[in-house]
RNA sequence: AGGCGGGUAGCUCAGUUGGGAGAGCGCCGCCCUUACAAGGCGGAGGUCGCGGGUUCAAGUCCCGCCCCGCCUACCA
């Protein structure tokens, strides 16, 4: 007996989530690339706390990978975070700003210590609200895309690129941030409805002389400070009104003052007149100012007409030099005066009130200024990077290599196997198969090595061969007719005879039986690791060489579908990327620019061939250390606590997650110093050994060291770094094949990648999901993951985007506060359903509390009746009944269900399913039923006919309790993924747990042979007979507990035999005090009918005839509704003629049923109203 | 403007090859029955947005329309 406590979720929680992460239990050393299963954790940023759609894309990843683990895979889930550049500057530098200081007071250097300051706290409180949710993510693995390893894996990326002509600087018109100082990708601009004015402007035409003609052209623009910097105005050639004007030149007003262009060439004011096809007639005036360095389609103009830039706007968007009279103003103050200005000389012929959108920073929502600026972009548009990325979603690329096996075929006349099991070094199993053994088919080194077969049976030889081919994993499988010896902890069994197939995947032996092709599972015999050992006599080997064919697909799939359209439409009209971000804290370009030579030098630590030069170099890079260093500041920093990793030093780090390797134990200020002279030393000539790189210098005066990096072309030392940083995305790009050691070719590169499964929201498919895409086929030449599940918004209940100032987010922390992370778990999966964003409101949580609350104390019930010695007691218990038979049936349903739906990704109807399972039918039902067993009490008296009664319900109680616990437990294993608390909770309370983890048992699969048809039938028809009862006595206004006398009247052979065979549960359930057959309605009785049985209550004091009369007056019209429509169906001539014979049989049986039902309630009604 | 998704019970939503309209919450009635009142039992509630078509048969397929949401593009 065991007491359970109230359930009550923060108590067991906490201590699971320990107890994971303590135990490592979701770390796998070295996965098995046969059954791995692997994914990458989309990286939360670091920027803020986890929000409700966090939470989802947890929850949803960690349902998936907790299935598939426990259905035996190797799972490698990889957590981490990014960096988030623009996002992480911009809030230091508000904290900064609440202080009175901004960061380019501080400079590049102090600010990033602030930031490195500030990002611990709030990635240490995203880790905690992972851990929390239950995440079962392998922490050992965890990595941040600022790490020394990813930092580094990006100056390879970026340098490889570089060299293939796939990345190039260029000016280029940018999306600028005049706030954040930076320049942003087209996707990190929201576009927004503003009102704004259109403003028609009138410029003077000239003639060759520069004199006015009198004539005018009128543009009209939304943003009239731009026009200092026009060079052009522009005409569609297809225009009458404009074309004697094509090559004419205008004046442009205002300006007076000398302009320049970018290379600082004087440009004139009066501005040619230009044709272009992409001015479109029907806008404004049909002619448009040009100003090539402001606007993007100007820009494009500005490059075919070849016509010079005139930047008017400066990077924080005041007015320039070029503009003259009005530099030095704010774009919206210089905007007011110049229109004021145009006012006065009569040049302005009209202003509209408009309304446009107006793009603005994603981030600080400051409106962008398009702008001309030297940057670098990726050539995502070429086919070497776009046109595999749109084949590897559209269609998959089919890639198949043929191998050579040498497969050795041993002929032999007879062969014996032993399999013994052994589970960390103990004996758990024994199978013997003994010279009946047909085929034993192994594997070396994971290909198909070597096949034993009865000599002459060219029959057998080829059935071995199939069945290699078609089982995927296997380490051995052997085919055995007779009636093989199992021994299980020393228990001999012998079973029946057949054909069976033993297999050995390398983690269990499984037993199946063969019939035909068909291959069913039996059982799991043991898990362990299993050895061989073979005896045959008489064998005759040959070797044969096999060709195979492996066919791979690398195939994106998107899940749901139609994000493949939306990823693929975007693909086609792919414009470069531009990957510079002129802001401080990222990764900083690996370029180094000569001041001699003007050569683009990209260095990686490729550059450098010993461990010190390149920890050294990459501490460069990553700017922990300057140029200028002493051998004790890298001491302190390789021995100090990893940021991401604080159980290792920054050093182990490097070891262990940049070179993964161990080059040499340990670094020092000394050894340092030692090597550094070394180098440096000008007579290491002489030394042997010793290089004469030059690669270090000492500065007396500083005493400091210098990494003397040179100029690749002209060996000059006057270089200078890039200053800019790259994009976030850049890095994160990178993710799904960083984090397993890329560009290092790993053992965990190449058993990991390509990923399974990658979890996101649709928001992201094109910053990162292609990126991803991009990237892994370039460098990996493979896909990064085969299935991208895109999942929905979380939105409030009214359907809006939750957000912090409409102050309707919910706070996935306050939800596991209140209702248990299970609970949110739950919820969010069970509102899961694909193309559907989810609405949420808080008291949906409150529902599926009470449904682990269900669960819990379910349970209770179970333990508290279980007694002590419940194990010993199991090999007395009683056969089966059959409603023990019906619950089994419904859980093999329930796990074919959970199954199916989940490898659908159906997170909604596999919860549903589970739920349905637990509530209905094993709470509501199925315990009900046991209660009679488990609180009967054994009779009084003594002698041998009591004696033998007292053990009959002593067993039978063992009965209903085995298939309790039987039940309760595999349907925890079911419900693991979705609750994995409170499964795991409940699981170690039964005795018949065994192991470490519920999270480690095997998931529960449908088995044939626990599908009781009959059973089933007749449990669901008793049910039927119990509920009409139950209904009866409440339209009577019975009390719950009052116990009445019942009758029935049928024909039917079932129900009779349903009736008799369960009157027990129906007099319990139903609280009858008896139910005995009449052949006529009793008097004093109403009546009611469950199909074929009529039900007879009796009546005692008064009955409200009306209402019943009301009662079944409605059934009756809902019958009669319901028959109409078979009635047409059923004269329909074409229904009959057309329909499968299936339906109109059915449709039949219908009308039959519906004709019985509406007799009977007719016949009611009559006496009713009698 | 184009594309996508949605419109089913009071609310939130299921409904997978077209074949008797479902769940949860809410509501109403009865009940503290020894797992659970975070519960049990019973019940009411629906022209499946509108119109047309295909079909023996349409919530489901096709066409048109109306709302709602989102995305993309244009916006001189």
């Amino acid at each position: 007996m065991q007491e359970l406590k109230e359930y009550n979720p923060k108590d067991i929680e906490e201590k699971w989530s320990k107890f994971w992460i303590e135990k490592a239990l979701y770390h796998i050393e070295k996965p098995d690339k046969r059954r791995k299963f692997s994914v990458v954790i989309p990286p939360p940023n670091v920027t803020g706390s986890l929000h409700m759609g966090h939470a989802l894309n947890a929850t949803l990843q960690d349902i998936i990978v907790r299935w598939q683990r426990m259905k035996g895979r190797d799972c490698v889930w990889v957590p981490g975070f990014d960096h988030a550049g623009i996002a992480t500057q911009y809030v230091v530098e508000k904290q900064l700003a609440k202080e009175g200081k901004s960061r380019l007071e501080l400079g590049r250097e102090e600010f990033l210590k602030k930031v490195w300051e500030w990002v611990p706290k709030s990635r240490n409180a995203i880790r905690t609200q992972l851990t929390k949710l239950g995440v079962s993510v392998d922490w050992k693995r965890e990595r941040f895309t600022l790490d020394e390893g990813f930092s580094r894996a990006v100056r390879k990326a970026f340098r490889t690129l570089y060299e293939e002509g796939l990345i190039y600087r260029a000016e280029y018109i940018v999306n600028w941030c005049p706030k954040d100082l930076t320049a942003l990708s087209d996707l990190e601009v929201e576009y927004e409805e503003e009102p704004g004015a259109l403003w028609y402007i009138k410029y003077p035409i000239v003639d060759e002389n520069g004199h006015d003609t009198g004539e005018f052209i009128t543009v009209a623009t939304t943003r009239p400070e731009t026009m200092l910097g026009d060079t052009a105005v522009a005409v569609n050639p297809n225009d009458e009104r404009y074309k004697h004007l094509v090559g004419k030149k205008a004046r442009l007003p205002l300006v007076n003052w000398k302009r320049k262009d970018l290379k600082g060439n004087e440009v004139d004011n009066l501005i040619p007149i230009i044709a272009d096809e992409r001015v479109k007639m029907d806008f404004g005036t049909g002619a448009v100012k040009i100003t090539p360095a402001h606007d993007p389609l100007d820009f494009e103009i500005g490059k075919t007409h070849n016509l010079p830039f005139v930047k008017v706007i400066d990077k924080t968007a005041k007015m320039t030099e070029n503009a003259g009279d009005f530099a030095g103003m704010d774009r919206y103050e210089a905007r007011e005066a110049i229109v004021a200005r145009l006012r006065e000389l009569e040049l302005l012929e009209k202003e509209e009130e408009i309304t446009h959108s107006v793009g603005h920073c994603y981030r600080c929502k400051t409106v962008i200024e398009p702008m001309v600026s030297v940057q670098w972009f990726v050539k995502v548009s070429d086919p070497k990077i776009r046109d595999i990325s749109i084949k590897v979603v559209e269609e998959g690329i089919k890639e198949s290599h043929e191998k050579e096996l040498f497969l050795q075929l041993a002929e032999v006349e007879e062969l014996t196997l032993t399999i013994p099991v052994t589970d960390k070094g103990r004996h758990v199993a024994v199978i013997v198969l003994d010279k009946n053994t047909k085929i034993l088919a192994g594997k070396r080194e994971g290909e198909l090595a070597y096949i034993y077969y009865p000599k002459g049976d060219e029959k057998s030889l080829e059935l071995a061969k199939k069945l290699a081919n078609k089982i995927k994993n296997f380490e051995f499988f052997a085919v055995y007719e007779g009636s093989p010896k199992v021994i299980v902890f020393g228990n001999e069994e012998l079973l029946p005879p057949d054909t069976y197939l033993v297999l050995y995947d390398g983690k269990e032996v499984k037993l199946y039986k063969l019939q035909g092709k068909e291959l069913r599972p039996v059982e799991t015999l043991a898990k362990g690791e299993a050895d061989l050992e073979v005896a045959q006599k008489s064998i005759k080997v040959r070797v044969e060489r096999v060709k195979q064919v492996e066919e791979e697909e690398k195939k994106v799939r998107f899940i749901p579908e139609h994000w493949k359209k939306f990823y693929l439409e975007w693909m086609y009209n792919l414009k470069d990327w531009c990957i510079s971000r002129q802001i401080w804290w990222g990764h900083r370009i690996p370029v180094w620019y000569c001041k001699d030579c003007g050569n683009i030098n990209v260095f990686t630590d490729d550059d450098f061939d010993r461990a010190y030069d390149k920890i050294i170099f990459n501490l460069i890079a990553d700017g922990k250390i300057k140029n200028e260093f002493t051998p004790e500041e890298i001491e302190q920093i390789l021995k100090s606590p990893h940021f991401v990793h604080p159980e290792m030093t920054v050093l182990d780090f490097y070891k262990k997650f940049v070179f993964h390797r161990y080059f040499s134990t340990d670094i020092t200020a000394d050894s340092l110093r030692l090597f550094f002279t070394q180098e440096a030393n000008p007579m290491a000539m002489l030394t042997p050994g010793v290089s004469t790189r030059g690669l270090y210098r000492y500065d007396s005066q500083k005493k400091k060291w210098k990494m003397v990096l040179r100029c690749k072309r002209c060996r000059s030392e006057n270089l200078e770094q890039e200053t800019d940083v790259l994009d976030t995305w850049f890095s994160s790009a990178l993710w799904p094949f960083g984090v397993f050691g890329w560009p290092e070719n790993t053992e965990d590169l190449k058993n990991l990648y390509p990923t399974d499964l990658l979890v996101t929201g649709f928001d992201i498919i094109f910053f990162w999901v292609a990126r991803m895409i991009m990237m892994g086929t370039h460098f990996m030449k493979d896909i990064p993951f085969h299935d991208v599940y895109v999942h929905a918004l979380v939105r409030d209940k009214f359907g809006r985007k939750m957000s912090k100032t409409l102050g309707n987010v919910i706070d996935p922390l306050d939800i596991i506060e209140k209702y248990g992370a299970d609970a949110l778990r739950f919820t969010l999966a069970i509102l899961t359903v694909q193309g559907r964003d989810i609405k949420l409101a808080e008291e949906k949580f409150e529902g599926y509390k009470h449904f682990a609350n269900k669960i819990w104390n379910a349970s209770r019930y179970v333990l508290m009746n279980t007694p002590e010695d419940f194990l010993a007691r199991l090999p007395y218990m009683a056969p089966l009944k059959p409603e023990d038979k019906w619950i089994i049936t419904r859980l093999n349903e329930t796990a074919e269900a959970v199954n199916k739906a989940l490898s659908e990704y159906q997170y909604s109807q596999a919860a549903h399913a589970i739920y349905e399972f637990f509530w209905s039918d094993y709470c509501d039902w199925y315990i009900e039923f046991t209660k009679e067993r488990i609180y009967k009490k054994p009779p009084e008296g003594e002698g041998e006919e009591v004696e033998q009664l007292k053990m009959q319900i002593e067993n039978e109680r063992t009965t209903a309790l085995y298939t309790l616990h039987y039940v309760l437990e595999k349907a925890l294993r079911i419900l693991h993924p979705f609750m994995p608390y409170i499964t795991e909770e409940l699981w170690h309370k039964l005795p018949s747990a065994e192991g470490e983890s519920i999270s480690l048992k095997e998931f529960s699969e449908k088995n044939e042979e626990e599908i009781f048809t009959e059973d089933k039938e007749k449990v669901e028809r008793l049910k039927e007979i119990i509920t009409a009862i139950r209904s009866l006595r409440a339209d009577l206004q019975i009390k719950p507990n009052q116990k009445i006398k019942a009758a029935y009247k049928t024909e039917s052979e079932l129900s009779k035999k349903v009736i008799e065979e369960f009157k027990h549960h129906i007099l319990n359930l139903a609280k009858l005090e008896s139910f005995e057959e009449v052949s006529e309605r009793p008097k004093d009785t109403v009546a009611t009918f469950s199909r074929d049985t009529e039900i007879y209550i009796y009546t005692e004091g008064q009955v409200d005839v009306e209402k019943l009369i009301q009662s079944y007056e409605k059934k009756r019209e809902k019958l009669l509704k319901e028959l109409d429509r078979v009635n047409k169906k059923l004269s329909n001539e074409n229904f009959l003629k057309k329909a499968p014979v299936e339906v109109v049989e059915k449709e039949k049986q219908i009308k039959e049923e519906l004709e019985n039902d509406l007799k009977k309630v007719e016949e009611i009604l009559k006496v009713l109203k009698s």
